[in-house]
DNA sequence: ATTTCCTTCCCCCAACTGGGGGAGAAGCTG
DNA sequence: CAGCTTCTCCCCCAGTTGGGGGAAGGAAAT
């Protein structure tokens, strides 16, 4: 029987310190590596070629999801199986996207940690049910265009259409056009609501 | 010499179970209990008499600041120890104020958190460096009064000031006031900046 | 080639916002 | 008790917002 051979990329020394120990026991693992953030993650990845990357999405500089996306271009064989905090259905959902072959919370048992390695290794995808209801129940954040993007900027620092033109050099008229259909898209009666929940979807970050 | 009788509360169990299987390597450590949540943590506090309790922060139902502050209401003896992701200050003070004894960050290093314990279990304040760099760097949260928060939250909704004074059965004018008060207090020039300045603040949940 | 989406621009107007002023009552704290 | 904060209420008014309407060019997709 071989190895599986596992890298594990987490930000969080005692989640990782904690992972490692843990796997250590498994007879069919074999740890071959630790990053601490996203650009390690990738390079450890590319140098050592682990058949399983257990990744962690939030991280300083390279996240998760560029970090699983830039291996996959290089190497399309290593498998990413996605260890995260995030109950944001768009993070666990963009995870998939970005090619990871699974998915598992940080409050999951250990055993489906376990059971989830074995899974990908066997090139099945790990999806625990509870990451399917996330991703079903609430629903995907509506995209929006990259001008209702900058507009939406402007508005969390308070300025006014007229600024906003200004800023963008368009005319009072567009800018308030981008708004209105920001507010269809998002469900928003005005500039207020509407910065209040793009911050809810996840649409600004901070 | 007697052993550290330690509780683990994190309600992400991968994290508990690396605690405890490191921990328990420790010959000076006694680990008594696992709690998986706030409610969960203070009933086997409350029971177990630990020395210590290795509290998270955020946790489903009763978040750590609160345990902790049930906790040492009824047992003042037993020493908390936060041990969180959070880099949010605000969260950091709030649970030394609610009486832990130390504050660590989940991107130390283990041997960092066994130090802590110890210093803890001796009486030390155990607060790692980047904690007080946090807490000193990013300005605490300016205080709301009850009204503002109130004003504040219905902002967020996007209501009108009319309909803020209709819901809460005073005048326009006054609403005018909170409203003008939170702008002073906080810096904003008008609701919307508000919102997302609240929101950057934490002083808004999602 | 037609449709759909994004972008830009224009007008009118009721309603709301924010800045300015002032003022009184309740409660806490030194 | 004097001072502070909080909460309450009032007036005026320029400026902004949001709803309604319409129009048109370009890019991408079907």
């Amino acid at each position: 029987m071989t190895k599986h051979r596992i890298l594990v990329a987490d930000d969080h020394a005692i989640v990782r310190t904690g992972l490692v120990s843990l796997l250590e026991t498994e007879p069919d693992i074999d740890l071959v590596g630790e990053a601490c953030n996203g650009e390690t993650a990738i390079s450890m990845a590319l140098r050592l070629k682990p058949d399983i990357v257990i990744m962690d999405l939030m991280m300083p500089d390279v996240d998760g999801i560029a970090a699983t996306e830039r291996i996959l271009s290089a190497e399309p064989t290593i498998k990413i199986l996605v260890l995260t905090t995030s109950t944001v259905s768009d993070d666990l959902a963009r995870a998939l996207d970005a090619g990871a072959k699974g998915v598992i919370t940080k409050n999951a048992e250990y055993a489906k940690l376990v059971a989830a390695i074995r899974d990908v290794a066997a090139g099945k995808i790990a999806v625990s049910s509870e990451v399917k209801h996330l991703i079903d129940e609430d629903p995907p954040a509506p995209k929006l265009t990259p001008r209702q993007s900058d507009v939406l900027h402007s508005l969390t620092r308070g300025l006014s259409n007229q600024e906003i033109a200004k800023q963008f050099g368009i005319s009072r008229e567009s800018v308030k056009e981008h708004i209105d259909s920001l507010y269809a898209k998002i469900g928003a009666a005005n500039r207020t609501e509407a910065v209040a929940i793009a911050f809810r979807k996840h649409l600004l970050k901070f």
